[in-house]
DNA sequence: ACTGATCGATTATACGTATAAGCAGTTGAT
DNA sequence: ATCAACTGCTTATACGTATAATCGATCAGT
C-alpha cells in the first residue's frame, strides 16, 4: 500500500486534485468555498495525507532546503542553541534546515553532492568553498552561498566572520593588563584546527610582538614536557578551554603555580571553565547578530532583495574576556 | 540561466535523454556503445550537469534519504566519529544521511515533517516515536523506523539499546568493589535528561538496594548545598562527567576529600576526565556493533530482507569502567 | 535469401505537485 | 434586459528523471 497522494484526497473529498492543492496550501489567489474546504481537510486528515516534498520541489523549482554541511560537530551548548534558533527562524519563513555530513568528499565533489538536493542556500566552512565548488553550486541554482567561520572576507562569497586574531588579541590584552610581559600562545597540532590556532597566535602577536608560538598535540606527555621547561612564559593563551585544562593540569603536576607563576587564558567559555579549580579565565566570542537577523538576511539574499557579492560580511563576533581565577 | 538538465546534456551530445540517463547511472540492462558513452560523459562534465535529486526521487519512488532527527547534538568525539562512519557506510550503499533539527515540533507533527522528505529510514530517539508518529511514518512509505538510545525494547519499533540501568549498575559495582557501602546517584533536574538519570539511578539500586537519589540542578549553589551535608554518602555515581566535575569542585571547596571521604564515578569518559585533578573515574558505553554492521542491518530492513518487528534489539552497548583516581 | 537474435539507440510514459487558464452559474450595475 | 464581474470549481500542463517498450540495422545460422 502506497502513501496517499493529493489525487487520493481529491477522490475521497469528491473534488479535483487542484482544489486539494489550493486548500492545503491555502494559496492566496485561490477561491474555494468554506464547505468544500472543510471536506478536503477532513479527507486529508482521515487518509493521513503527507505532501511529497520531492514532487513539490520539482514543480516549484526549489526545495526550500538550507544546507549546513558541517564537518565538525559544533560542540557546546552555545552552538546548539544557535542551531535551534536558526532552524526555528528558517521554519517560520518556510525553509528547512538540513545538516549534512560529507566529511570525506572534497571540494567540487562535495559541492556536487550538495547541489543534487537543489538547496536555496548553502552555509559551509569557507575552506570547503573553493572556486569550482562555488561555481558548481551557483550554476545549479543555489541562491545564497555563505561561508562560515571566516577569518577574513572571502573573494568568492559573503561570510560570517569569526575573527580568530581578534580573539587572540583580546586574550593578550587581558594578560598584558595583568602585568604579564613574556606571552605565548598554544597552537594545536591537530589537523583542521591548526589554522585557527595560528590565527589566534597571530592575534596575540599583534598585542605582544614576538609572542612565542607553542605547537602542542593534545596529549599529557607533550603538555608535561612543556610544563617542565625552565624558561616558561608568564602569560599563556591556551587556544581553548580544553587545551587550557590540559596545560594547567601539567603545570600543576610540575609544581608551577597558576596564576602566580604563569597566567592562563582559555577560549570558548565552556561549562567546565567555571568548574575547574582554579577557575579558568576564558575569552568568548559572542555573535553581534541574532540568529533571526541572520536568517532574515539570508532570506533577503535568496529572494534577490539583497546583493550577495563577495567580500560582504554578514555578521561578526565580538570577543570578550570572562575573568575568573587563572588570569 | 537555469541549471542544465539531462535533456540539455542529451542535446549537447547529440543523443536522446534516455541514453544520457542510461550512461550516467550506468544501468545494468542498458546497451550503449563506448564511443557514445564517452560523448555523453564529456558533455555532462562540460555543462556541469548535476542530477536533480527531487526528480529522481519522484521517479523512483524513494529518496534514498536516511533521516537522523537528533534533538541534542551528540557531543564528544566518539559520537561524531560514529556519525562519520555511519555516513560513509550509507554512502557506499547509495543512501544519503541527513541530520535534521526539529526540536520544537512534537510527536506526529514532527513525524509529518520527516515524512515529507519520503526517507527510506528514520533513526530517532524512542521518546519521539509515539504510536501515531510511527503509523504516520510507516504509511508514508518509510521502510525502517528505528529507535535510538532506548532503555528497553519498544513495542513499536526495533531499537538501538542504550541501557542506562546497566551503566548505573556498572558504576555501582565498581564502587562496591572499592568497599563503599552508602551509595548515591545524582539525577539531573534538567528536563529531557532527567529520565536517563532515573534509569542510571535505578541501575545503582539494583546493585545497592536503597541507594540514595540526589536530584540536582546544574548549578554551583546546589552542588555546594549537597557538599555541605553532614551525612554524605561514601560512594557517588554523578550521572555524567560534567556533573561529576561540578560535584567534585563543590566537595573540594567544602573540604571533603575525594576519593578518601567519598568516591565519585562519572560517565561518558570525556576528554576532561583524564585532565582533572584528581583524575576522574568514569563509566563508558561502547557499542558492540560497528557502524558498518548497523548500516548493513538497516539496509536489509529497507530492502525487505530482514524483518523489523518491534521488540527487536539491533545493537547493544556494553558498559565499562575506566578507572582513574576518584574511585 | 529468409528468419530470429543481438546491438544501439529512440520514443513514450509516469511519478505527485502547483498553478495558469478555462468554464459554468450567479450576482451586480446600468 | 444586458453585459460585465465575480464565485467556485475543473481541466490541462510542466517540472526532470528512470525505465519499459519499441524499432531500425547488423549479423549469425540454416
Amino acid at each position: 500500500m502506497k502513501p496517499p497522494t493529493s489525487v487520493d484526497v481529491a477522490r475521497a473529498a469528491g473534488v479535483s486534485q487542484a482544489t486539494v492543492s489550493y486548500v492545503l496550501n491555502d494559496s492566496p489567489g485561490a477561491r474555494v468555498g468554506d464547505e468544500t474546504r472543510e471536506r478536503v481537510k477532513e479527507a486529508a486528515a482521515r487518509l493521513g495525507y503527507v505532501p511529497h516534498a520531492s514532487a513539490r520541489a520539482l514543480r516549484t523549482g526549489h526545495s526550500g532546503l538550507v544546507l549546513l554541511p558541517l564537518s565538525q560537530a559544533r560542540t557546546g551548548r552555545l552552538a546548539q542553541n544557535l542551531l535551534d534558533a536558526m532552524e526555528e527562524a528558517l521554519r517560520e519563513r518556510g525553509y528547512t534546515l538540513v545538516q549534512y555530513g560529507e566529511r570525506r568528499l572534497k571540494g567540487a565533489a562535495a559541492a556536487r553532492s550538495w547541489a543534487e538536493l537543489r538547496p536555496v542556500a548553502v552555509l559551509a566552512e569557507v575552506d570547503r568553498l573553493t572556486r569550482p565548488a562555488v561555481d558548481l553550486l551557483k550554476s545549479s541554482g543555489v541562491k545564497a552561498v555563505i561561508g562560515l567561520s571566516a577569518e577574513r572576507p572571502s573573494p568568492l562569497v559573503p561570510v560570517l566572520m569569526y575573527d580568530h586574531e581578534a580573539l587572540g588579541a583580546c586574550a593578550a590584552e587581558h594578560l598584558v593588563s595583568r602585568g604579564r610581559t613574556r606571552l605565548a600562545a598554544v597552537v594545536p597540532r591537530e589537523r583542521g584546527i591548526d589554522r585557527m590556532g595560528v590565527g589566534r597566535w597571530r592575534g596575540v602577536c599583534r598585542v605582544a610582538p614576538g609572542a612565542e608560538r607553542i605547537d602542542l598535540a593534545f596529549s599529557e606527555e607533550e603538555a608535561a614536557r612543556f610544563a617542565s621547561r625552565t624558561d616558561l612564559p608568564d602569560g599563556l593563551f591556551a587556544y581553548n578551554d580544553e587545551y587550557a585544562m590540559l596545560v594547567i593540569s601539567a603545570l600543576h603536576d610540575a609544581g608551577v603555580r597558576v596564576p602566580e607563576d604563569i597566567a592562563v587564558v582559555g577560549a570558548d567559555d565552556l561549562v567546565i571553565a567555571g568548574l575547574m579549580r582554579p577557575r579558568l579565565t576564558s575569552v568568548r566570542a559572542d555573535s553581534t547578530t541574532t540568529p533571526g537577523e541572520l536568517i532574515a538576511m539570508i532570506d533577503e539574499i535568496v529572494r534577490g532583495e539583497r546583493a550577495a557579492g563577495p567580500g560582504v560580511v554578514l555578521s561578526g563576533y565580538v570577543p570578550r574576556v570572562v575573568v575568573r581565577e587563572t588570569a
